[in-house]
RNA sequence: CGCGGGGUGGAGCAGUGGUAGCUCGUCGGGCUCAUAACCCGAAGGUCGUCGGUUCGAAUCCGUCCCCCGCAA
């Protein structure tokens, strides 16, 4: 088929490597224009307008997939598909109708379930042992329409949402490549979602109150907080008034007051409602992420050492 | 010109004008049934770069390079 792919983040990479590995031919790419970024604001092409250009395809960067100029050089370029990893913007009616066989999205979770825009970091955050990928044909409601394909992977009790996505990206590469043969090849019949209030879940952005810990909380509660924001935005707590990222840790033991640092030589314990964490990586403002004993290291403390102040 | 923190022995930090110190690690030795614990000793730094001020600079001034947090 003649394709369109629509993409925009890193996470897209992987499918759009693998679809120009496909028979079916890309004709070009849909991504979010470039936006300021990084430090000094400078304009930047995200990776997927970068990865399209350095092969040298077509990449449109519509302000508003409802534009003008989008559709009709949409329209024109005439694909008979087009799969969307992660776009980044709802697609209106005219523009889900230009391809003969609609726009198909490989979604990171096991629709229903996790509908939006962090399936990865919602499920391990509700302590899911399995994810996926789902493929589906693209309606107008997000994330609702009807399913080609599934594949399941198991959450570790390690997995940071950075791990599981990267997972997920790969395996769901081949999904969507599997899902659009099918399509082609008329061996592959969507089916509707089911609509139960039981099913259905979403997922919203996680923002950086969400990433905040609150240490009166259990071991476990935190210890999925600390892995659903790992890599990005990253748990944190507050040290001496300035914001501190977890980046990484397990659950010990034994206890200690919530929020209250238990330093030896060579390990950082904090507090919880429950057993206390021990922290692995962690990273202060202005510094790299480091392990805990080395942050420790470096501070002195003239108090009792405690997290959440 | 978006806001801000920082570049000092392998790691994390202190040191704001008189040629560098702490904790950890490393190496050697000791103690111990043993040890990631403890004791003794040692090695290891042109203090990011280039230039300037000064009798003298890690410390003051300027240039450039690099790292990071926030915000987007």
């Amino acid at each position: 088929m003649r394709i369109v792919f629509g993409g925009t983040p890193d996470v897209a990479i992987p499918s759009l490597d693998a679809l120009l590995g496909s028979r079916h031919k890309l004709a070009a790419v849909v991504t979010r224009p470039d936006a300021p970024s990084g430090r000094g604001k400078k304009l930047a092409a995200s990776p997927v307008a970068r990865r399209a250009a350095e092969l040298g395809i077509e990449v449109l960067k519509p302000q508003r997939p409802r534009d003008d100029e989008f559709v009709s050089r949409l329209t024109q370029i005439a694909p008979d598909c087009c799969p969307v990893v992660a776009y980044g913007a709802l697609l209106p009616q005219r523009v889900l109708d230009i391809p003969r066989h609609g726009w198909v999205n490989l979604h990171f979770s096991l629709l229903p379930a996790w509908r939006g825009a962090a399936p990865v970091q919602h499920a391990i955050l509700a302590g899911d042992q399995i994810t996926g990928a789902t493929t589906f044909r693209i309606v107008l409601e997000l994330d609702a329409g009807p399913i080609f394909a599934t594949v399941t992977e198991p959450i570790r009790s390690d997995d940071t949402a950075g791990d599981l996505l990267h997972r997920l990206s790969l395996s769901g590469a081949r999904l969507l490549v599997a899902t659009l043969d099918g399509i082609e090849d008329g061996t592959l019949t969507p089916t509707p979602q089911p609509e139960t209030d039981a099913q259905v879940s979403y997922a919203s952005k996680i923002n950086v109150e969400d990433a905040r810990i609150d240490w009166t909380r259990p071991a476990e509660v935190l210890d999925r907080l600390v892995r659903a924001c790992a890599p990005a935005p990253g748990a944190w707590t507050t040290f001496r008034g300035e914001r501190f990222k977890i980046n990484s840790a397990h659950i010990s033991d034994n206890a200690l007051p919530p929020g209250v640092l238990d330093i030896t030589k060579r390990s950082v314990r904090v507090g919880t409602g429950t057993r206390a964490l021990q922290l692995g990586e962690v990273q202060a403002q202005g510094k790299k992420p480091m392990t805990a004993a080395d942050w420790a290291r470096g501070v002195t403390f003239d108090t009792e050492p405690k997290f959440g102040a």
